[in-house]
DNA sequence: ACACAGATTGTTACCGATAACAACTCTCAC
DNA sequence: GTGAGAGTTGTTATCGGTAACAATCTGTGT
């Protein structure tokens, strides 16, 4: 008693399991494709068939032929940082409850060509969506070029014609920083601020520059960083040497872990002498000395909803462009308190 | 004057460049894939013909024919911790210079059947090669089948049959920093472990009470955390309790920062009562009060190497698994001094 | 018992590229 | 001038699935 067809040595195909079963290549293929119209019986053979032989879809195969490949892709910077870790995590456990897999390609630099030439290696692989988790303020001729052909969400970035957003508030980040540190009775608030190419960093500076105003403050001048601890190092030597620095709002906890060093290193006590507030709320903010007081971001959220987002335009790529965002919230730590009354 | 093809409003294809550039579909396909014989005049010819129509390559017909994905797959637990971040960031720069993609499936588990799932995933897509770049101590039935019949290299993990492994010399790491807090004229070494079931771990353990071993003095009960932050607090509570206790090693960064700030909390100063070492130089180790001693691990190399070896696996099956390991290397900062004259 | 709708299964053609092989062109030695 | 051989290009079959349509089966109401 032999099977027609033999299967020994090669990979089984989908011919091999319909032969096991005793059905069709296409009932098969209904049948690993969760299709409603198969009776539990024939899909019971089925799965019989595919465990006996341990058989797997080639996505190729299927790729081609149906024309979808059930993966999105992401563009990111090289994930050394907290909030992009994180916010893949999230992603990718969207993307899978939905069946889907995700192909990350990373860029070096915030340049809109490096950016498109990361976005055409994933229409290389034929992406159904693309997740632009870089902070892109402003889209090129080349980017719009493929996100009008593939459908595309932006987090945090700047809207565009062709591409939804997903956001935090980053206006609210800067205000609850700023607006805690005026309730504690300081005087201004300094501020140590992103890069000027990060969306995000523009965004909490305008909010920090309006609560200032509106509470009838002088706003002082900025010091920028690069995001790095050292520049937070080198914001807290300059700041320093300024007796009259009360209150920071550093824009990222690991600056502000920075920030803090150098003014341990000199001398001046937090929150004793100098509250600071950071952003993010890292694993290691909690476990500084003092704990950091900083705004939390729902990153592994942000990331959820920037799969669910891009699945729904796919789904339907008519919808209109409806920017969602999330909002932060303030964590009270050690690192903040009440002004020196001097 | 019109072309035998009408290609508006469908994405050109093979034959559609060959049309246009007056060759056939099988030139096109040796131009692309820069096969040695073909004309400069004729590649040329293609080049221009394939800008005009903007066309790219179909991945999914590419792999189905020639069976070559051009993409391998990692394992790796959700990159929440800067590692594994690093590791990602070489392996996918090396794996770009090889002109191969990177697809990510995350496991949230360590057990056998957990890690089987990610590689059977990976096996779907059909990706060339897996790097397991999780701390797997035991291979199972499952996952040594798929290794079997694709080519997996381990990182840091333990060798098996089918498997290549390149790795951090984990007993180097334990050895350096032993002997560094024994240099500097401390009794004995405490050690907060990380998790028994992850090898690198326990070789630093082992390393660990080797060399106090072999300096003649006794090894203090471990204490054991689970990576986080917190877990070292709490060891630094309980260290804390024992005046005795003037050196610690600590398996992570941060189980370093926990341990530190318990220690602080308790007017035991860093480094002048206690001396503590850490391991994986993190970004923020230097900007800790006090700097963190730590020791090194080369992360990004690890990763380029995993795929470099894999790489060289896929071309020859054959190769005979040779272990690779690389060193770490000891940093010293503000965290370690000589033992206190008690 | 019969017609008919809906559910289930089968048949055929095709997705877009590449491998294997066949055919052609050119150069050079004799 | 001709044949050998290398270099270049074309032809055909095929990879493993799925869409679209055709065919069959099931159960229901009259």
């Amino acid at each position: 008693m032999s099977n027609e067809r033999a299967t020994t040595g090669r990979t089984p195909d989908m011919g091999d399991v319909a032969a096991l079963a005793g059905v069709s290549k296409q009932t098969v293929s209904r049948a690993l494709s969760n299709h409603p119209n198969v009776t539990a019986r024939t899909r019971a053979k089925v799965e019989a068939a595919v465990s006996q032989l341990g058989y797997r879809r080639n996505a190729a195969a299927s790729m081609l032929s149906s024309g979808r490949s059930r993966t999105i892709g992401v563009v990111s910077m090289p994930t050394l940082n907290f909030s992009s870790a994180v916010i893949g995590y999230g992603m990718e456990r969207a993307a899978r409850a939905a069946g889907y897999s995700v192909s990350v390609a990373t860029t070096t630099s915030l340049a809109p060509e490096s950016i498109a030439d990361s976005m055409s290696r994933l229409a290389e692989q034929a992406v159904e969506g693309i997740v632009l988790a870089v902070p892109v303020i402003a889209g090129s001729a080349a980017t719009e070029e493929i996100s009008r052909r593939i459908p595309t969400v932006t987090i945090d970035g700047s809207r565009s014609a062709s591409t939804q957003v997903v956001a935090v508030d980053q206006f609210a980040v800067g205000r609850l920083a700023t607006e805690h540190l005026l309730e504690l009775g300081h005087e201004t608030v300094w501020h140590v601020a992103g890069p000027a190419e990060w969306v995000e960093a523009g965004e909490r500076e305008t909010a920090w520059h309006a609560v200032l105003t509106e509470a009838g403050r002088e706003a002082p001048p900025i010091v920028r960083g690069d995001w790095s601890p050292e520049s937070g190092y080198q914001a807290g030597l300059l700041l320093t040497r300024m007796p009259e620095v009360t209150a920071v709002f550093v824009a990222s906890d690991e600056m502000a872990f920075g920030l803090i060093r150098a003014l341990h290193e000199q001398g001046r006590r937090v929150p004793h002498d100098v509250s600071v507030v950071g952003v993010d709320d890292i694993a290691l903010a909690a476990y500084c000395s003092p704990a950091l007081t900083t705004v939390a971001q729902p990153f592994e959220e942000i990331g959820r909803l920037a799969v669910d987002h891009l699945l729904d335009y796919i789904a339907d790529p008519a919808t209109t462009p409806d920017p969602t965002t999330v909002s932060p919230s303030l964590v009270v730590r050690g690192s903040t308190a009440p002004a020196p009354s001097a």
